[in-house]
DNA sequence: AGTAACATCTGATCTATATCATTTTAACCT
DNA sequence: AGGTTAAAATGATATAGATCAGATGTTACT
């Protein structure tokens, strides 16, 4: 039920781990893994530490809203739900997060997770304490820069956000969130087109500020239109352009 | 019309001001100003410098949406609105932001800004330029610390605010918007009950989500309720307990 | 002071999306 | 595989809040 370790997972050195790198390449924090600061550092602190390639299967908690923050975690492959609960015990999902991105930071300010981090399919993880982060990022501009960077950009994405729950239609949004994903994907190398999206139209709907009801409706009627092939999960985007255009560029 | 320079405010070392520090009491980056860190930095480094007490007023822009990303802003007073613009050109509000906050980090990861900034009344600034801050903070793990929790915040708030946008009646985003505000100017050591709102209707709708008209009548029902006095931009909470439990604590 | 331009308020109507109800489909378990 | 349970789709209806329109009040300018 709990996080389930792979055997690649202890604790390693920084550094001792090059014959992976060729997996990260989409690593917002790639340059723990690549950065000479590493052999550097190896010889000076060999308790620093980072996780790599821990699997966690479908529903495993990476951290608990109200658990003590702790580590920042890296997703190497595979997709998690990011959602807090609201003050009468409802969830609300505020991102979905996929391989490359980092998640974690808004425990910074109180010393607690602030949100609950789930895997939504088989997920591998890099995971670094924050302390041990922290310290590597005095001796390398280029890590800090990425730090800076990566919580500059879930502040960008989330202005986004507000602005589609704003001010978008239902339409607008589902539009938008497809695309989204696509775009991830074709970063990564996969296919832009044809994916399988890895969460509920619950899930999706509770995401985008809607009833499930209305993202059945609005995937029908795209789907009527030739826009996209839905079946189940299973999801092809037909017009690009056109979807696009609908979602309001954002 | 644009930034009115105050004889107060021409860049000045670190530490030089230490008169002023009594006003700055609530300010989130206020080790900048109190800790050993800056007669320490005052010799090592003579072109480190805070610009302190600037003032703006009502429409002066601290930095536009687009404009290279260079310095962290902190209010020392007054009001300032962050909002972004759509990509139909439609201005939508990110933020409102009091004493003692700070805003600017947004930019980080493109180098520019994201946002647009601007001061809803007279506002007195300080500023920083990111690149200061960051050597600063080599040598104080009290400021990193600092740096890394404003951002943390950051996060946090835009989590709540999609909660709200997602979720939240539009009573219940007046009541949490209103005891927000509230909340902060107690805080700050003025009138939990009795202020004066910075933005018009219209930017609070904008803010929340809703139309003008809305926030008119919602205004209106909780004064009927005899929960709010409403006088123009003057506002008076006559029951805040109330509103809590309208707002659904957030 | 007088007028223009704008902000706010209030009422009447409309509509996008929620909610409720039912059917269809897919996933899961022993 | 077959039966149970959950997810998804679709239709019918309700409603919160948008939009339109007008009245009143406020601020700014000459």
């Amino acid at each position: 039920m709990d996080n389930a370790l792979n055997k690649d997972s202890q604790p390693t050195l920084l550094g001792s781990y090059s014959d992976t790198v060729e997996d990260c390449r989409g690593c917002a924090l790639g340059v723990l893994c690549r950065h000479p600061i590493n052999t550097e550092q190896k010889s000076k602190r060999a308790d620093c530490a980072l996780t790599r390639n821990q699997l966690f299967n479908k529903g495993d908690y990476l951290f608990h809203q109200g658990e003590p923050f702790e580590s920042i975690y890296i997703i190497r492959s595979g997709s998690i739900k990011i959602y807090v609960l609201t003050g009468d015990g409802q969830e609300q999902v505020t991102n979905f997060q996929f391989s490359g991105e980092v998640l974690g930071f808004s425990g910074l300010s109180t010393g607690t997770y602030s949100v609950s981090a789930v895997a939504m399919e088989t997920t591998s993880i890099c995971k670094i304490s924050f302390a041990d982060l922290e310290e590597l990022s005095l001796n390398s501009s280029v890590l800090r820069q990425d730090i800076y960077s990566i919580m500059g950009r879930e502040l960008q994405q989330f202005e986004t956000m507000i602005m589609t729950l704003s001010k978008k239609t239902s339409e607008e949004r589902v539009a938008g969130f497809l695309l989204k994903i696509s775009d991830h994907y074709e970063q990564q190398g996969y296919s832009a087109t044809c994916f399988r999206l890895p969460m509920s139209r619950n899930e999706i709907g509770n995401f985008l500020g809607l009833a499930v009801e209305t993202i059945s409706r609005v995937f029908s009627k795209l789907q009527k239109r030739s826009l996209i092939q839905v079946n189940g999960k299973e999801i092809e985007l037909l017009d690009r352009e056109h979807l696009r255009t609908i979602s309001g560029e954002s």
